[in-house]
This record gives structure tokens, sequence and C-alpha cells, in this order.
RNA sequence: GGAGGAGUAGCGAAGUUGGUUAUCGCACCGGCCUGUCAAGCCGGGGAUCGCGGGUUCGAGUCCCGUCUCUUCCGCCA
């Protein structure tokens, strides 16, 4: 057996090795016999090496040969030698030598497959995450996980140059009312009672400020019982940090020398000394996203001053509310690629964002054409250059409610920038997103609810008389956007028990409950707490946009799909009666055992 | 909870207005082949066409129901 250990891997050898024996061991990537000569390429970790069995083996060896199949785990003994100019695999880091095979050993064979092992499998998701640890083998999944192991490195060498602490927090926690559903772990030991999984370490992160420990960080798996998406999912984890005796732009410095120590050391790409900052409002406003994409323009217009003067009666019914907005999104040289028909399917995905419908024009020579161009006709010339639109533009109308108007349009920007192939894949482009409102007024409750969570501190001009119109109030909150994705999201937090139960009070929260979820950390605050504020990135999604890949299961090595189903090891799972009693609890079946059973 | 799309061999797909024995590539099995690197060539096995019902002389194809997957909305401070 000891000779079968490997002295080499599959990806280090080159000519400098001609001529020595090695051994090495690894899986059967692709085997290629030719009757006389055989081929095998050997993969590992590390790379690949060609293996051959010349025509001039022993038969034994050939015979062995033969008889591997791919994914087959073998050891390989024999001499490294350097392939004829012709021969040479430019494609191979190790192509410019092949190893003459002369003692293969199966360590362990293979069944056939369910699916090719290959860089980039097309096989359905689910496939590949109930045979997890095949599609791991995947060069694409190796480079993926190890990018990731990289990207962890890189964070901790970043805040321990620093000097911050890297400090756990516990994952069983108290169930808070923070924003998302917790998951609930019931108590053996305390009948009735539960922990939850923490949706972040958020008031222990504070906690830790309140006790002195200035600067921490810590990498964090966080849980959120929601649905999954593309880039979210039940378990993800996140770079928080938090400290002491700052500023949101002491924050700001840090985040973005944080970014660009990753991206130097992972991508050798340098980032701007310093990121863009564009206000909520001005996101919502010229991009209809909180998260907008800022490698391609297709920035809004303000169409409302064209309004009057048209004879559109839709647009000057919008407007006639205050809270009303038109805005407009020219589109250049899409009039002709645009017919009714593709026209109506941006309308559709403006739809799910609440619009009612969509308006357009075509500019032409002489003015508008199509759509509601009549209406317009008149006043062409001034909208056109208002709006900077030229012959052959596209323009599109939206009159809603400002945040549904910037919202759908938003939604029709996205889908245009996918589908008139305007962005750049391989730019990075950061902003904050700043001056965030602190409040959100419900409609459908009639009150007032936090628009982040409540522990963000208002922004200084807004203390005094926040309760007047909680609406007006920004918070000093910030969000981090890279490529159209929230990487993200910090505050500076509120340290005065007064401040907070005035919030408190805003959002209706009750000081009782108050006192009974998070009464600690109120506590707290009373003992000399400091200022401090922090933030959390999402560690899945920076891989995600470092890898160029649209989903974060592909950056995670055993994720739940998207109905929070682990397909390998099938959980969750159903558990013995015993368990479930021994946990005080009782399981009410909404369907029938039957279909319970059977998924 | 809602809307769209999909389900055909181990995997990825094709299958026309309903018409013989359901097709192709990879994988698998057997054979040939001395330089391939996604090797090639010849042959073979493997499919209750998601499931249930209906229309029809005849259904992968049309209709109804149902299940699963998938993208999006809601949700995700």
């Amino acid at each position: 057996m000891t000779n079968n250990k490997r002295t080499v891997t599959c990806g280090q050898l080159d000519k400098s090795w001609a001529g020595k024996k090695v051994v090495l061991n690894g899986w059967v990537h692709r085997n290629r016999d030719h009757g006389g000569i055989h081929f095998l390429n050997l993969r590992d970790h590390y790379g690949m090496t060609q293996v051959v069995i010349d025509e001039d083996a022993r038969e034994q060896l050939k015979k062995e040969a033969e008889s591997l199949k791919i994914e087959f785990c073998v050891a390989v003994e024999g001499v490294v030698r350097q392939r004829p100019e012709s021969m040479i695999n430019k494609e191979m880091k190790t192509g410019s030598i092949e190893v003459k095979a002369e003692k293969i050993t199966i360590l362990n064979s293979c069944e056939t497959l369910p699916f090719m092992i290959d860089e980039e499998s097309e096989a359905n998701e689910n496939l590949r995450l109930k045979y997890r640890y095949l599609d791991l083998r995947s060069l694409g999944m190796q480079k993926r996980i190890k990018l990731r192991a990289d990207l962890a490195f890189a964070v901790r060498e970043f805040f321990d140059g620093r000097g911050f602490l890297e400090i756990e927090t516990p994952t069983l926690i108290k169930s808070t009312p923070e924003g998302a559903r917790d998951f609930l772990v019931p108590s053996r030991l305390h009948e009735g009672k539960f922990f939850a999984l923490p949706q972040s370490p958020q008031l222990y992160k504070q906690i830790l400020m309140v006790s002195g420990f200035d600067k921490y960080f810590q990498i964090a798996r966080c849980y959120r019982d929601e649905d999954a998406r593309g880039d979210r999912q039940l378990e993800f984890t996140q770079i928080d940090v938090e400290m002491s005796f700052v500023t949101a732009d002491d924050i700001y410095e840090m985040t973005e020398a944080m970014y660009s120590h990753i991206f130097k050391k992972l991508m050798n790409i340098d980032l701007p000394s310093s990121f863009e900052r564009i206000t909520y409002h001005d996101a919502m406003n010229t991009y209809g996203s909180d998260k907008p994409d800022l490698r391609f323009g297709l920035q809004f217009h303000d169409f409302a001053p064209f309004v009057g003067k048209g004879e559109f009666s839709v647009f000057k019914d919008v407007l006639s509310d205050s809270s009303g907005a038109v805005k407009a999104m020219i589109v250049p040289g899409a009039a002709a690629a645009y017919s009714r028909k593709k026209i109506s399917e941006l309308e559709e995905e403006a739809k799910k964002y609440g619009a009612k419908g969509l308006a357009w024009m075509k500019v032409t020579a002489d003015g508008f054409d199509g759509g509601i161009s009549k209406f317009y006709q008149s006043i062409s010339t001034e909208i056109i250059r208002g709006l900077g639109a030229k012959e052959g533009d596209l323009i599109l109308l939206m009159g809603a409610q400002w945040k549904t108007a910037c919202n759908s349009l938003g939604a029709i920007r996205s889908k245009l920038g996918r589908d008139l192939d305007l962005i750049d894949e391989s730019k990075f482009k950061f902003c904050w997103i700043v001056d965030f409102p602190l409040f959100d007024y419900n409609d459908d409750e009639q009150c007032w609810e936090p628009a982040h969570h409540m522990f963000s501190m208002p922004q200084d001009r807004f203390i005094e008389t926040m309760e007047k119109n909680p609406g007006e109030v920004l918070g000093d909150l910030y969000d981090l956007v890279l490529n159209g994705y929230e990487l993200a999201s910090g505050s500076i937090r509120v340290h005065h028990p007064e401040l907070q139960q005035r919030i408190f009070n805003i959002v209706g929260f009750p000081k009782e409950l108050a006192e009974e979820r998070f009464g600690f950390l109120l506590d707290a605050f009373k003992y000399g707490a400091p200022p401090h504020g922090g933030i959390a990135s999402g560690l899945d999604r920076l891989a995600m946009i470092l890898a160029g890949k649209q989903s974060i299961r592909e950056v995670i090595p055993f994720p739940k799909n998207n109905v929070g189903v682990s397909p390998m090891d099938e959980s969750p799972a159903f558990v013995d009666e015993e368990q479930i009693k021994d946990l005080h609890l009782q399981v009410i079946k909404s369907k029938s055992p039957e279909t319970q059973e059977t998924k």
C-alpha cells in the first residue's frame, strides 16, 4: 500500500521532472484507448495529468488500463517524460509532459455516474445537489470553493491588520422581532420555551461594543426562514463588523479598504479609493432601484414638466395626486427593434411591480410615432430636446405613484440591460446608497414601521422633531451595492435608551414587549454605552459575483435548494415520536399523512 | 399565497397537422484501432413518454385533473 501513496499531485509536473519516477493518486477523468496505445487523464484537486500506457507495456498493465472507467480512484506509478513538440497540449497546465505508466492500482471503482462531471455540468440542479460529492469534483466547483476559502482568508487578513478581533456569538439565541421569520429550536430542559437561530449577530455585536471591544468582526452564519432566491437561501454567511466611537464616514472608509484588499488579492483589480454615494431618493428616481446596476445607463427623466402641455389625460390624472410621478426612459436606437409585442413584454414586467400600464413613443425625423405620440406631437421638439432623445430612440413612459413608477420602470431597465446586452460583465461598479428613510408607512396596517431595523440612528437634524413627520426622517444607514446586488448593509446605532424608546413609540412597539424581547440590550445602554455602528456584507453574494455566477448555490458547498430542502441528505426530515415528546411538542398535520410521508 | 415555463433511457435533448417497432449525443456493455487530449469507427442493452382520467380505430402529441421541478412576484429590518 505504501508505494501507492502519491509523491506528486496531478497539477505540478512540468519539463523539469522529465526522467523522474513518480506516483500519482487521482480520479480517471477521461479514458482514451487506441488499441496499441492508451491515454488516461488523471485528475485531482490540483489539476490534470496525462498518463500513457505504451504499446510496449506488459500485457497485465494493458489489461488493467482497459478495465478502468471514468471516476475510478487510482494510483499510477510511472516515469515522467517530455512530450514531443507536436504533441504538447497548450490548453493543459501539465501539457508539456506525460507519465508513462509502469503500475496501475485501482484504489476504488465507480458505478455508472448519474451525470458527467464537467466544468459546467448540464444536469439539473436538484440532481447535482443530490450527488453533491460528485458535483463538487468538477473543476468549476473546486475553483469556486477555493475562491470562497481564499475570500474568507483575505477578510481575516484585512481585519487582523487593522486590529479587529474576531469574536464568536451564539447561534442559539432569543427570538427577537427583527425583519424575517426566525428558525426556532425547542428547548428540552425548559418546556414550552424556544431558542431561535440568529438572523444576524446584530444584538450581540452591539453588546460587544458596550463591553468595550471597540473593533469586532466575525464571519458569521445567519438563518432566515423565508423563501429562497438565486441570491439568497435559508442559511448564509455574513462578514459582520461593528466599531465604537465612529461615524458613518469611518465605516465607509473601512469597508472600501476591505473590498479593495479583497479585489486586489483575489482578482488583482484596483478599486477606486472611494465609492460613489447616491441617496436612496436619487437611486429610486434615476434608476428605479435601491440597488442599481451602474454598469449601464438608461437613467430616468422627469416627464412631469411636459404633462401639462400635452393632451394625455391619464398622466394628468396621475399628477393631480401630489404623490404621483411620470417618469421617462430613453432607450437609444431601440425604436426599430421594439415592436408592439416586445413593448408589451416590457409592460408585463412592469405590471409585476404594480404598474397599470406602460406608455411609449418612437422618435422619428419629424416628431413621434406610435403609442401615445398623438397626445404629444405638438410639443415633440420641446420634449426631444428636453430629454436629449434622438431619432430612432424609444421613449418609455410610466405614470403612477412615485414609488410604483420608479420600481416598475426600474424592473424594465433591468430587463433591457440584459436583453440589449448593455452590461459589461468584466466591470465591478460599487456604490453606496445613503440617506434611507428611517420609517415606512404601512398602508395596510395604517402605521409606521422601521424601514430597516429599529436600532438605526436617525440623522442628527431630524432627532429633535422626528415624531412630527416620521416619513421625512432620514437614517444614518447605508447599503453597499455592487452590479445590482445589495452586498452590504449597516448603520450607526442608537445607543441611548430614551431615543430608542421614542423610536419604539413611533413604530408602535409596546414598551413591555421591548422589555421582554431585548430588555438586555436596553439595559446595557444604561451603563455608559459608547456610540457605535457597523455593517454586514454577504459573503456568499460576494463570492458569487467574484465567480461570475448568478446563484449563491454555486459558491456554497452544501446548499439547500429553492424550496429549502437539501436533496443529498433529505433534510428537513421527520423525527422519532420520542424526540418530539422530549421537546414537549406535538405535530399538527395540515395535510393527510400519506401526502406527508411521500414527500 | 399568486403568475409564467418545464417534465420523453442514468444525464442532456429531438419528436411536424394525432398514424408502423419513440430518435440523437454523452454514459454503460462487447469488438476494432500506435499519439489522443470532449479521440475515432462498428455493434448492443437500457424508456410503463411525471401520475390519473377522458376524446379517438389509434395519444409522447388533443382535453380535464393532479404531482414535481423551475423563474419571478409576495416575503427577505
